[in-house]
DNA sequence: ATACTGAATATTGTATACAATCAAGAGGGG
DNA sequence: CCCCTCTTGATTGTATACAATATTCAGTAT
């Protein structure tokens, strides 16, 4: 039986998380220590505890003297994480490829089929969450935690893309080549090619040269 | 001008990084609060703000009601980073093999000449922090701070390399080979060949099947 | 000697208090 | 009208206080 007892502090770095993943907060928005305090009902330690542990964390990024602002997404932080991410998630994928069942590559086929879908009917939004369901998919079943814990604090960043000052046109295409890229990496998992979908994965559906065509 | 306050929590962090880097803290040693308080002359919560943030950065692991522990390498944190390490440093080569200087490179050549002598002698820590120096001089010129961030992470973890029980024989092979391969990276970097850098070290250098020869 | 019990002590988690700094705005001079 | 300065209120960083939990240890029973 593991210690499952709670602080105040990790329900509000949970609360925070959440607003931030969800989409509650926009990017560079101050953080109001006070205005947590009143929403928890909790006084300003473990508030400004919280706080510091998502700054360390990447969700936040601490001004000194001046307070905590939610991370927004820069052009050199896109390519820092573009940079990163195609070596992690192959490696991931390789460790994982043993540990997949059957029912686990039938959800990969699943949330293929579904960002098909979301493409053609144009719900980019949705499109990106289920890129990240797709990925987590697989991530999840690694078998390290640390791994696991970069790839989702590099992931988070991913689901902040806008679409806003994109032609219409060529972000469909791009969706659609990299949903391709999805159905092949669903036949080297299908086919238990460890070696190939680390390859794939970190030189092609991840490659730096696409790296510019990655919008935010 | 850039805004260079530092708070009292900054120092408390860096004064137990400093510690636990420098070897004082044995794995699993329960930081002391009050110990901290004492010996840097301030109250608690700044210290326990820098405790909450070195857990987060991967120095402490934090038992709720219990208290604050240095993070020891166990079987299963190894396989982890040596996971991870190779993918992450091979491509922070290829990162960065366009900004080495001339310096850069001989620094590297220094290094490698520096950490045949320790193994000659027997210097097996000194070869850790050349080791250690040596990857740092190319990471550190990658212009990623979130990669170079990981890898420091990942890092730390190899200055903390026990040799208690491993035959003296073995470990020597094993050292030899090591830098036989920086001898290559150091060549590599000399051609400016990125590519062959980064698959050279991401495969052979950190290959895992080397891992079951690291040694804790 | 070992294993339990409970009081005494120490430590953690949280709330509150206070000093230092920052942000916003009123008023005055160019 | 714009810019500067000063004042005022808000916010951050740190110290202290206190309640809840954990640890230690003396005393007792087995």
């Amino acid at each position: 039986m593991t210690n499952e007892y709670r602080s105040l502090k990790d329900h509000v770095y949970d609360y925070i998380a959440d607003l931030i993943d969800g989409g509650s907060l926009a990017d560079d928005h101050k953080i109001s220590e006070q205005q947590i305090c009143d929403a928890l009902g909790v006084s300003r330690t473990p508030v400004r505890e919280a706080l510091i542990q998502l700054a360390a964390d990447g969700y936040l990024e601490n001004v000194p003297r001046k307070g905590f602002y939610v991370k927004r997404v820069t052009e050199d932080s896109a390519r820092e994480i573009v940079e990163i991410i195609g070596p992690l998630d192959g490696r991931a994928a390789l460790l994982a490829v043993d540990g997949m069942t059957g029912d686990d590559i039938a959800q990969l086929q699943f949330l293929h089929g579904s960002m098909q879908l979301a493409i053609d009917k144009g719900l980019y939004k949705k499109y990106d969450d289920l890129q990240h369901d797709f990925h987590d998919c697989y991530v999840k079943k690694c078998g390290n935690a640390r791994l696991i814990g970069f790839v989702h604090q590099l992931n988070r960043y991913f689901m902040k893309r806008e679409y806003a000052n994109v032609d219409a046109a060529d972000l469909d295409a791009l969706l659609r080549k990299a949903n391709d890229e999805h159905a092949e990496i669903v036949r080297l998992f299908e086919q238990r090619d460890g070696a190939a979908l680390q390859r794939y994965i970190r030189d092609v559906h991840w490659s730096i040269e696409n790296a510019k065509f990655l919008v935010w």
